[in-house]
DNA sequence: GCGGATCAC
DNA sequence: TATGGTGATCCGC
């Protein structure tokens, strides 16, 4: 238990195994923030929605309790017919790849300021931040969290204002590389894009393993071929692969390290953030999957600086979604996860067992969004129509055609 | 159509 | 002391 004295918190609570440096356990990041934002207008606000949302967690149970056997017989029948047609619809073709930088405001400043590489840092000002770095996170200063809250958290917190014409510039460099890939990728905000990198693939099948190796020597005839690469930056934190080598460099002669990525999706996908580090001096995540909802959720897999690969074969995408938490799914967002809650689901097989339910309380909608979900199914293809410049609502985003009653 | 709810960055 | 700005969709009227 910390000790909660005069100042309200006590930073030196080592009862948890956490030192100062090492950040606070959930159970104190959850009391700080509760001491400090209960009894608020914000606090006051948000209660008062939740209380809204248990009333209608309390309808759909009403409906739930008064449903007929019938009702169920056909509300099961109706998911099945939906599951049946989602089943024959499964597409494995395709390779699609999502990226992420990793805490992407805070590490342009911290590669602008390196000082700060260790210190805890957050990015925006004292009324709302955007981002953290990692060393921040352990206290649990978040993005969307008041940077007044924040110090309470982490009292040594710098806090670096935003600036967004640096990140759209960098975001210009990444998306360059993005492109090499897949020409018609789409973004979904500064600091993150879908690709897919089926055709790419293809191509690459036929790439000759000199033409797969990224070099490390910082020789001029390299460095002409990849103008931005700041060797001085790849010592500590670049993507690494099994398949380095020490060996010479076939222009200078010099022993220079290089690595040859496969022809496979891990090794485009490794290149891939190999050039995006040469260019950027940044790290990214990636994941790597049959369709985009995957991919996205393979990202936070190995997160930062890592990629993760989901086979494409529908036994490991079952087992893939077997046990996981409905809220790691784009577009099932707290309150979305609370109700399924209410209703028994907690993790995407709970949705399957709970079909029936879900038909007789959600919307034809959004019950095939869940079958979606249960089944592993989600986009394979990616557009980046002009019109909808920023991908904001998984649950209903990249749908066939978009319903303008 | 419009306002409210939800979700995401 | 104090809790962002923006874009998108669906739902229920
Ligand atoms: N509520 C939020 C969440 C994020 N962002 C901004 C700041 C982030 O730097 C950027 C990217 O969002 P991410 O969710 O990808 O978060 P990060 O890239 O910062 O961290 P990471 O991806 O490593 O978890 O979007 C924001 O303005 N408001
Ligand atoms: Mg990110």
């Amino acid at each position: 238990m910390a000790d909660f004295t005069s100042d309200g918190f006590c930073l030196n609570d080592n009862k948890a195994g956490l030192s100062q440096m090492e950040g606070h356990s959930k159970e104190d990041i959850a009391k700080i923030l509760t001491k400090n934002s209960e009894g608020s207008k914000f606090y006051q606000n948000k209660k008062q929605r939740h209380q809204a949302t248990e009333q209608r967690i309390a309808q759909k149970k009403k409906i739930l309790e008064e449903a007929s056997p019938a009702d169920y017989n056909d509300a099961l029948r109706k998911t099945d017919k939906m599951l049946s047609n989602l089943e024959a619809s499964r597409d494995l073709s395709h390779t699609i790849v999502h990226v992420d930088m990793d805490m992407f405001y805070a590490a342009v400043e911290m590669r602008d300021a390196p000082h700060l590489k260790d210190k805890p840092v957050a990015v925006g000002g004292n009324s709302m931040l955007s981002t953290s770095n990692y060393v921040a996170r352990k206290f649990g200063v978040r993005a969307a969290q008041p940077g007044f809250l924040a110090k309470k958290l982490c009292p040594n917190l710098i806090i670096v204002p935003c600036n967004f014409p640096k990140y759209r510039a960098v975001a210009a460099i990444v998306r360059g590389v993005f492109a090499e890939y897949d020409p018609n990728y789409a973004s979904a905000s500064l600091d993150e894009a879908y690709l897919d990198i089926t055709e790419h693939l293809k191509v690459r099948a036929d790439r000759t393993e000199e033409e797969r190796t990224l070099w490390r020597c910082d020789c001029e005839y390299w460095r002409s071929l990849d103008a931005d690469w700041k060797p001085s930056a790849t010592q500590e934190t670049e993507p690494t692969s099994s398949e380095n080598n020490q060996e010479t460099c076939p222009e200078c002669g010099r022993v220079a390290e290089s690595i040859v990525t496969g022809t496979d999706a891990e090794g485009a996908v490794l290149e891939l953030r190999t050039k995006v580090f040469r260019r950027t001096a940044l790290t990214c995540s990636a994941g790597i999957a049959p369709n985009s909802k995957l991919a996205k959720i393979c990202t936070d897999r190995n997160k930062p600086n890592g990629q993760y690969q989901l086979p494409p074969n529908k036994e490991a995408v079952l087992e893939f979604v077997k046990d996981l938490p409905v809220r790691k799914i784009p577009g099932i967002g707290a309150t979305t996860e609370e109700t399924l809650r209410a209703l028994g689901v907690q993790t995407c097989s709970d949705i399957h067992k709970h079909r029936a339910s879900l038909a007789l309380v959600f919307s034809d909608l959004s019950t095939e969004y869940f079958m979606r979900v249960s089944l592993g199914i989600g986009c394979t293809t990616i557009s980046n129509d002009e019109e909808r410049k920023s991908i904001s609502n998984e649950r209903y985003a990249l749908l066939p055609s978009p319903i303008t009653v």
